[in-house]
DNA sequence: CTGCGTGCAAATGGTTTGCACTACG
DNA sequence: CGTAGTGCAAACCATTTGCACGCAG
């Protein structure tokens, strides 16, 4: 825990970002729950410890770190918003029958992909980033 | 336009829904604007030539639409929907600097990618659909 | 100190809902 | 004809905003 929080503190002033109680609280929520929470699941756990924070705030909080890459905003088909601790390349499999998205890594299948349209390319389109969606289903084994 | 139209009434009637204007403009619409529009692009674009009809009817055409899989929902970093007519299977190019999303039809990739996953496949997940979201800027050539 | 960040509460705006009415099959 | 579909307007609810206060640098 402390040094995730230091991890945590390091990275806020690595951005030139004040260091203030919400916003490590929001990281250690994400980090925490893992599972691509909505807002709604990251103001819930934060208040268990921290009763008095601002909704508004923790929406502030979010909106400055994606702004700042040190969370994502994941995709997905419905209008809520969730969020995504892991900034390092990774893939996404949505759970069509539940809510659950995983993360999905897999450097050999990077590499293939980038050989694949390093070669090919797209015409007049300059790639930044190549994600896959797998849609699928969990079956227990 | 008007063999647009027996198509889609076609599609409409295999999935057994009932053949209403209301439902016939909403998919004209969508085909017609083609750039995977946002409901009020939809709501605006029938107005002018079906200025009565009801924002919430739209709402509900479009939730039918998507269950019936004559649409589909695309995923986005907003929370602002966005509707895509093509039901082949094609991924998505977005751009970085504008709210464009543009449709990637590459059968060469999608075997490549079957056949990765057919062999390497996923533990405890049957996978169904593998989408690319390619993230990216236009060049001006 | 000095302004960035927070708390609070009201406002916003896309989407949903309930119900009476309409028209497709 | 009977029911699925529509129109309308109010309700909803995730998110945004404005402003006064507080704390990090």
């Amino acid at each position: 825990m402390k040094s995730k929080s230091n991890h945590i503190i390091e990275n806020l002033k690595d951005k030139g970002l004040k260091v203030t109680p919400q916003r490590i609280a929001v990281l250690v929520a994400i980090q925490h729950l893992k599972s691509h929470p909505t807002t709604e699941k990251i103001i819930e756990y934060i208040k268990k410890g921290y009763p008095n924070i601002a909704v508004g705030t923790v929406y502030k909080v979010l909106d400055t770190l994606v702004e700042n890459n040190l969370v994502k905003r994941v995709k997905t088909e419905k209008d809520i918003m969730r969020y995504d601790g892991v900034t390092e390349h990774h893939h996404h499999i949505y759970c069509t029958e539940s809510e659950r998205i995983e993360d999905y890594y897999d450097e050999e299948l990077d590499s293939l992909l980038s050989r694949y349209f390093s070669k090919k390319g797209i015409r007049g389109f300059e790639i930044e980033e190549i994600k896959i969606h797998i849609k699928g289903k969990y079956r227990q084994t």
